[in-house]
DNA sequence: AGCTTGACCGACC
DNA sequence: TGGTCGGCCAAGC
């Protein structure tokens, strides 16, 4: 097939193809889903989400100090109320994730 | 070819 | 808890 007008990276099709497989109410982070890929790393990861995030649960792939998306912090808290993602309280500042609860290792059978 | 940038990460203090 | 630092790796200029 020739390129007609350019298609998505097979790379970024993996990475977007492991964030929908992340169930609701879980989390993975940039560096997981790279090492889950077995290829690119974190950064990788999130330069494919910042250009495609946007059809894929993007909220559900986060850094791994459980910092919401800066810029769509709210958004991201919203599905987070609306899926129960566990989260924590931080003392001064918004609301963070519970890495520990929340963070999925990509096994079906941890779900 | 060299340097900067970025939806990053872990170690350290 | 929070800030810095070095490492990371592809893209842009």
């Amino acid at each position: 097939m020739s390129r007609m007008s350019e298609q998505l990276p097979e790379y970024a099709e993996r990475v977007l193809e492991v964030a929908e497989r992340i169930p609701p109410g879980r989390v993975m982070t940039y560096g997981d889903v790279a090492e889950w890929l077995g290829e690119g790393g974190p950064r990788q990861v999130g330069r494919v989400m910042a250009l495609f995030g946007g059809a894929v649960p993007w909220w559900r792939v986060v850094r791994a100090d459980g910092v919401p998306l800066p810029g769509s912090e709210l958004r991201a808290l919203e599905h987070y109320r609306a899926e129960a993602t566990p989260l924590r309280s931080t003392p001064a500042g918004g609301p963070r994730l519970d890495m520990r609860r929340a963070r999925w290792d990509g096994d079906e059978a941890h779900i």
